[in-house]
DNA sequence: CCGGCTTCTGAAACCGGTTTCAGGATAGCG
DNA sequence: CGCTATCCTGAAACCGGTTTCAGAAGCCGG
């Protein structure tokens, strides 16, 4: 078997020979990890363009002890979000010297641990880890000495390196914004019963009302699961107990999408007879109809961060848990209540 | 530096020693690559347990030969349907024992072929090729040898192994479907000027109407570049003209949300005034108002084909070019023409 | 009871680099 | 001019596995 560009594989081996040096006198000069004199330095480049040397990356990585690799624990359930992520952390190694290998966690916390022990085994020189749920120790405990960034997810511990939205303020953001247009009757889809994202963003939403010195109507609390579905049903929930809103929190963008699907499919219009705000900011929000108002995350931007990090932290540098704030994003989704 | 879950390092030496064997014996006894008295072999597997050994992946790649990963260049747009192709590959991969190892292309050719390059480099033991521009020849040079599967794009020449829609089919099936319900007015947004898949899709759309024995009418016809953006700024020229059409065949399911925002800022209602079909079949298409007709691309099943051949070719195993054939999602926002 | 064949096993070579170490050449200095 | 400090360089060890090879042990039939 062979590969390269061209022939058999060329090593070090050849091209030491060729330029009549020795292995480690090439080695030098590809590394520029000490001073070669420059007619050697000369004949060692020549050759080495010569016979179109690359050199075997994985042997560099085992005599080097560094494999040049980033492992990246994605949860793939093809949530745009968390998509956006992975692609950031992506683009941003693209300028490094580092590659980015993917596991796949499918969300489930046995294959997630399962996955981390898979790059740890491939000796991957740094870790980010998405969203997840494996418990704080148990990363302690398999990524010890890697240096390991977690995005889209706040442990406490500071034990941990995060890069995490601060969904409480978005949450808070977006209600206030509501509230400020002059709704009172503002009905939530939260997100997955558990998970923290949902619950923060919610306690955002109490705050806003708190803060305003109102109370929020239980009755007008839905649960979801942060799917287009899950909007479709919350909506058809709350209008079949037949209760008046005038606007609607969805957990996140795509559900935001099934709610306004749903009041469509209802004969009831957006703004005009319910607001409606978002939370994500993904790709298609903007050119919906009407254009979703929502909280942007910057997911994409999160991902690049995550990947400077760890960048950052594998050359021995420190780094300390980032919360990143959402943006209003005003569209035209929700306008003032009609009475 | 040292990692794993536990102490220093454990390799395969240490467990020789507490085994009481050699290393070649842990070897076989880890690989199953031959028989092992008993004895022997529960030692080793006890050391094993007890020590926590995981196989230094680096060390066992070079040995062999394999690497244990798969490259897999990606053009990292954004693109809805480029993503999902990438995150089948993820998935399909995911059940294998390859990991795989991004590159990003950037659409743009030299740096797809600097990644490709890099991706040999680290002797992954196969090739996934997402879209892109890089000729057949220099595929054929830089991963000689090396398997590779290209997804997305059909490269003549059979020395490739390419996983392609039918876009031509797809883009007769959209335009036929339009002029069933009686429409003969037909814009289209057409994608990027040479992309292959939007010269496709509208060789489709003209064999829709030859085989209708009609000619479609030249002014509706519209240059875009697959974005939402394009697909407004369609629709704005097409209603500037002043022409008279019922119905848009839009590039991409993105170009049609374009379209279908700026129909509505204009007042026309999608598919009452307006019909319209789009290409794709994203995940939000399901969900926005009205819920949209388009002509499904499977893309991340092509992205776990792509993973299953690749896979199938590392093995040794045989693969022939597939098109894999667009299928007519038949939703909301296409109706008959009012007259 | 012995030769031949099979089975198991360990020593050693190997994969292709990096890094240590020691020695030779050269330069600097008194 | 002699002696030490410095600079280059190559040999060899090393990274942690796999694989070859040859020898030891066990089994068989004659």
């Amino acid at each position: 078997m062979w590969y390269g560009t061209g022939m058999k594989n060329v090593t070090i081996e050849d091209i030491a020979r060729v330029a009549g040096v020795s292995k480690s006198t090439v080695s030098r000069v590809l590394n520029h990890t000490a001073v070669v004199a420059p007619e050697k330095r000369k004949a060692v480049i020549e050759a080495t363009e010569r016979l179109g040397f690359s050199p075997n990356v994985v042997a560099r990585s085992l005599a080097s002890g560094r494999s040049m690799t980033v492992g990246v624990l994605t949860q793939l359930i093809g949530s745009p979000f968390y998509d956006a992520i992975s692609q950031g952390v992506i683009a941003g190694l693209g300028y490094s010297d580092y590659s980015p290998i993917f596991a796949d966690g499918q969300w489930q916390e046995t294959k997630q641990i399962d996955a981390i022990g898979a790059l740890v085994g491939r000796r991957v020189d740094g870790m980010v880890l998405i969203g997840g749920g494996v418990p704080s120790d148990e990363i302690s405990r398999q990524c010890s000495g890697l240096p390991t960034v977690i995005v889209a997810r706040n442990l406490p511990s500071d034990r941990h390196h995060c890069i995490y939205m601060d969904n409480v303020s978005g949450g808070y953001l977006a209600t206030r914004y509501l509230l400020q247009q002059g709704h009172r009757q503002i009905a939530i889809i939260r997100g997955l019963e558990h998970h923290p994202d949902a619950v923060d963003r919610f306690a955002g939403y109490q705050q806003a009302f708190n803060e305003a010195g109102l109370t929020p109507d239980p009755r007008l609390i839905v649960d979801g699961d942060f799917s287009a579905e899950s909007g479709i049903r919350a909506v058809n929930e709350l209008l079949s107990r037949d209760l008046a809103f005038t606007a609607i929190f969805a957990a996140n963008d795509l559900s935001a999408f099934g709610a306004r699907l749903a009041l469509d499919q209802r004969g009831m219009q957006v703004p005009r007879d319910v607001s409606l705000i978002g939370f994500d900011d993904q790709l298609e929000s903007a050119y919906v109809t009407p254009p979703l108002t929502t909280v942007r995350q910057p997911a994409r931007e999160m991902g690049r961060q995550a990947s400077e990090a760890i960048l950052n932290l594998i050359e021995g540098g420190e780094f300390s848990t980032q919360a990143v704030q959402g943006e209003l994003i005003i569209r035209q989704s929700v306008a003032p209540p009609l009475r």
